[in-house]
DNA sequence: TCCCCAAAGTTGATGCATCAACTCTAGGGG
DNA sequence: CCCCTAGAGTTGATGCATCAACTTTGGGGA
């Protein structure tokens, strides 16, 4: 690697890990909730019904189903989604938001919104733009082609 | 926000972590370390003398101090650093590599700047690597301008 | 019918990342 | 000379992310 890849991939790494950082804060700050928090209750907001199973977020976040599972458990002991129903040994086979995980994600799209257009959006040309869209695209098919 | 904007939010959150999760995946199969075990070593295998204080990696690395003492405490139990001298109350106040840690990082460089090369870097045609290294530029700048 | 297997979900362990609070230390002003 | 404060480093707690191993459940074929 010349020196000029390796800046360009130390710069990328750093720009990446500081906008997320920034972001971060500011969903913990102005909505009191992590970004994994707000994936899974804007997933479950868009849902039909607002209902899912743990496969279903599995499949729409991307995410492995002990990670949905460890987040479900975290976010179920703070009152943002409950088990409608609950297989016998205590499993939960339908996911859905609490009255409190509603008004935290309505309020939450706004405010992360601007966040995202403040922090990155509106910072990018359109050419800019158009090569982080290409380039993520490629990057998902070619990692995860299938999903 | 737009959906189009949601979708290329969206698009550079999945693709950023397949990109990051693939890469930690090569490096803990191919050379037995995870990203930030890299970044460590790598710090100081350059820093002249190989050898540096925690303010240092702090200083280089764009970490936390508290993140840099943790990391130190696990790398250190896996004999890939050493503190060279140590304060009273067992405080390092000097950091080098191990042998260990010497060979390990000699070998990643290589094998992780192929990984990288390859996931990342090949892919990226002119145009793109352009906008990528100016918008991490650019937010590098904005969010943490003085370094 | 009964068995077995694959899918769904959980659990525990480990490491990364951050925050807040703490301790130690060195150096400058009274 | 002594205090005392700013900086350096550590610690504990909590949440995110991943891996491996486990349990339960439902359905299809002998």
């Amino acid at each position: 690697m010349t020196p000029d890849d390796w800046e360009l991939w130390n710069a990328w790494v750093r720009a990446q890990r500081l906008l997320t950082r920034e972001l971060d804060r500011g969903l913990q700050r102005d909505c009191g909730i992590s970004k994994a928090e707000f994936s899974v209750l804007v997933t479950l907001w868009r849902t039909p019904g607002h209902e899912a199973r743990v496969a279903d977020l599995v499949e729409s976040l991307g995410w492995e189903k002990s990670r949905v599972s460890h987040q479900l458990t975290r976010m179920e002991s703070r009152d943002l989604v409950t088990p409608t129903r609950s297989g016998p040994s205590g499993r939960r086979t339908g996911i859905s938001l609490t009255a409190h995980g509603r008004s935290i994600i309505q309020d939450a799209l706004v405010v992360h919104g601007n966040n995202i257009r403040r922090h990155f959006l509106d910072e990018l040309t359109p050419s800019q733009a158009d090569a982080i869209r290409s380039w993520a695209e490629q990057t998902i098919e070619r990692i995860e082609p299938a999903g």
